[in-house]
DNA sequence: ATATATTGCGTAAACGGTTACGCTAATTTA
DNA sequence: TAAATTAGCGTAACCGTTTACGCAATATAT
């Protein structure tokens, strides 16, 4: 049933040219007459030709896929954060015939599947590379990217690279929740977030003008029922926390649910603030407060700078993403 | 700076051995002693080499990317159903050693995309498709995979594919939050969702045992937005409805949080239930009651449906994915 | 008009693997 | 112990493109 494809020499031979012409007429380099261009263009529309893609790139133009990493934090729940990057990204690459490949890399990433991703770098079957910090094998992805010269565009908080990256200040994104919880006089805070978020904890604290010991820490995941199970921390042991600022906003949303299961008042009883101001954010009841990081706009963003970098730019700075605070019914 | 990348024959060489031996050592075909085989294993690891993926493929063994075709409804709101699907379908093939290669279709896909997406299948750059189904071209894609022989997983109610695919029957989902409605005793159903939805639609009606013209139906798309401005249409031209079917969970939030600002009390002046049952969804307040398909699950299902299908198992019977009424706050 | 530059195309050598085939050495069978 | 089988490895053809190079024909400059 499976149909042999047409090779480069079959279908040059039925047109009586040689393969050299065919493949110039796909590719942009190389010399050739707009006629004969056009009138080969036609044919393997009507013959169903195309170019297998391997031996495209085994010769030596250039792939046209760009593999995308991602932290994988939690297998039982999805990531929206990470979605709506990812969706940022390929709106982008869609709209310039680029192909996404999506890898997650787990806590422990085994190191097969490391090794799988190393090969699609180093084999060069991918044009560009696009980090979402956050899983231990970050770095190593990206130092293999950079030793192959492969472009590369890192999302997240990696402040010691200096180009060719978009970052966004979690310390400040956090100090703004901060200094709100203590402008709106606001006395116990809490911060739910997990161990990768020191920044966050750091900037929160600053942003209170309080001593880190002075803020109830809680963390151990980052899903909505991560959220959910910190609502009974809190009541058990810290019943005086009057604000709360959480690590994502599905750990917000999931804390408030269960608040409001509780009978406590949001934001009334205990003012809650989200981060990253996901799409939902908005439509959540209470209305989630959140820092927000347009996710789906920081993946437009790297999508576009991997682009520049891709045609050859060089240094490019890194595009530092504003964030604000969005007060809206939760806090 | 880029180092130049280790071939297969400068490999060998150094080896002393051949590169067919070379080549045997990483493929299951082919004779060679264990002996052998470790220690190019290990040489390979200590001097960094790595089979070209796009000379691997072009010599005839055969890639392990899998493509996934979307539908993407909206472009400016992320569509949650579809991402969690996609996290699913990851979770099994990272396991397994294979990347996820993911292309957005649109409402009117432009034919270079298309052409894009057809060399993907006809270069064989892809030992397995699946296409969540909800675009034009997702037929078009699936022919395509269809004709070369390669395995492929349709995900939706794409009926008259008897095989190989993940069935969701969105009628007799509907037709359970329609019965749900008829037996609390409403009156004046709303059904908000698009012109995709028929299925759906017809469900509704005889669950509630109603004519077509018996039900509002309103719709323009499939975001938060959509839900949120459907109020808008209800409060003015059908003020009496009293309960509404949402044609996903993003919609019925949307327009859970417009009632909400309204005044309007959910569930008792309007009962209100979604479909898909994102992960989101009870932990909305008021919780919201949804026609439940597990999209993380449906995307497990499916990429462990598609590995089976790519080992050689022949017409394996569709998974039908049990859609069950969670009935929640909001109803 | 001739000299020179350019255009359009074909020939054939890469690209970096896989694998059919063949040969020798080791093992099994009778 | 000889014959038959099998295991282990090398040689070289092949996968389907791209592209450097070369040559004629055409366009441009002088």
């Amino acid at each position: 049933m499976t149909i042999k494809k047409l090779t480069i020499k079959d279908f040059a031979e039925i047109l009586g040219v040689s393969t050299a012409t065919v493949s110039r007429a796909f590719s942009s380099k190389g010399r050739i007459s707009d006629k004969t261009r056009q009138s080969i263009i036609d044919k393997a529309k009507e013959l169903g030709y195309r170019a297998n893609i391997h031996a495209r790139n085994l010769g030596g133009s250039n792939s046209s896929t760009i593999a995308m990493y991602y932290p994988e934090l939690s297998s039982e729940e999805p990531d929206y954060f990470i979605s709506e990057i990812m969706m940022g990204i390929n709106s982008i690459l869609a709209k310039n015939g680029k192909n996404l490949q999506i890898n997650p890399l787990i806590l422990e990433t085994p190191d097969s599947v490391l090794d799988l991703c190393k090969d699609q770098i180093l084999s060069g079957s991918t044009v560009g590379v696009i980090i979402i910090d956050g899983a231990k094998s970050s770095r190593e992805m990206y130092n293999c990217a950079k030793s192959c010269g492969i472009p590369c565009v890192i999302i997240g908080p990696m402040r010691d690279i200096k180009h060719n990256n978009v970052l966004f200040d979690n310390k400040h994104g956090a100090f703004l929740a901060g200094r709100y919880f203590k402008n709106t006089g606001h006395k116990y805070p809490a911060f739910i977030g997990g161990h990768l978020d020191k920044d966050k904890q750091n900037g929160f604290r600053d942003g209170l003008q309080l001593k880190d010991n002075e803020i109830v820490k809680i963390g151990s995941g980052f899903g909505f029922r991560h959220g959910y199970q910190a609502l009974d921390v809190i009541v058990e042991k810290h019943p005086n926390v009057d604000c709360v600022l959480c690590a994502n906003d599905s750990m917000a949303m999931g804390f408030i649910k269960a608040a409001l299961n509780s009978k406590i008042k949001i934001p009334q009883d205990i003012a809650v603030i989200g981060y990253d101001d996901i799409r939902s954010a908005r439509y959540y009841s209470p209305a989630l407060s959140s820092v927000t990081l347009k996710p789906y706009s920081i993946g437009e963003t790297a999508a576009l700078l991997l682009e520049r970098i891709i045609k050859g730019e060089k240094n490019i700075q890194t595009e530092i993403i504003e964030c604000d605070l969005v007060v809206r019914e939760s806090s």
